[in-house]
DNA sequence: CACCTATATGAACAAATACTCATATAAGCA
DNA sequence: TGCTTATATGAGTATTTGTTCATATAGGTG
């Protein structure tokens, strides 16, 4: 069962139609998909899984955040534009510094799984130093 | 208090010392940070969302892929080697086709948090067509 | 063997990205 | 008002990325 059976077109490639049409009606809407996937790349950044990670435990102003990431102003600055721009992230400001905070529990939380999970596998490599099973 | 107190060093730019102190401990190793980087930039595409999506329901070969994608099979064979090379997707070859299932459940989890998330935002922008609050 | 099909892959290319540098904005203080 | 500080931002640039196109591999079948 499930073999591969031609489509009615002729020299297109194979398909199984059975397949394809159990997948069909469960496709994601493409709106749902684009907003994914610029929240996903808003975490795909060394850079900014640093500043969401700060800035998820702590308000922080721009400055701070530069000094602790080791960055320059700039560089954390366009970084917070660009996770402002998609309300990841809110400012306030108080005269003359403007302190950040995280603005999406929902993407803290993804970070925060994330980091959960990355941390645990780094230290079974630690800890099994390539030996083993 | 935590008033921009200077810093040691002159001329550079001012900076909270308390707050830096308070955050410096806390930093993510930089090999997590890489790692975590690496599995959202996978997830950070509208293709590898699609085609994580479909493996994760079912089996599925590159070209029954590319046809519920509405893709070339080239660009699909691309990124399933880029999802291979991060084990986050497996491979069966039975004779001439080859099979794709997904082989991460934890990245797999984390699409389906996100999925989850997306979709009732989106919802949400249908239902209330951008007026009320 | 020759010929087919399914998949993989290299090169090329356009688009997106993350930074640097220089400069602009905007608030505080003399 | 003019000077200083904190932050924002535009332009430029090197790198990465996702696709296409052409071709290679590898198994199936006659």
């Amino acid at each position: 069962m499930a073999t591969p059976i031609d489509d009615d077109r002729c020299g297109e490639s194979m398909v199984h139609q059975d397949a394809v049409a159990d997948c069909l009606p469960g496709q994601l809407d493409e709106a749902v998909v684009e907003s994914l996937s610029e929240s996903f790349k808003a975490l795909a950044d060394p850079t900014r899984i640093r500043i969401l990670h700060n800035l998820s435990k702590r308000e922080l102003c721009v400055c701070d955040l530069a000094e602790v990431l080791g960055m320059t102003q700039s560089a954390v600055s366009h970084q917070l534009r660009y996770l402002r721009a998609l309300r990841i992230v809110k400012s306030r400001r108080e005269g003359n510094t403007i302190y950040y905070t995280c603005d999406d529990a929902h993407i803290a939380g993804l970070l925060q799984m994330g980091i959960d999970h990355a941390t645990h596998v780094e230290e079974d490599k630690e800890n099994t130093h390539g030996s083993r099973s």
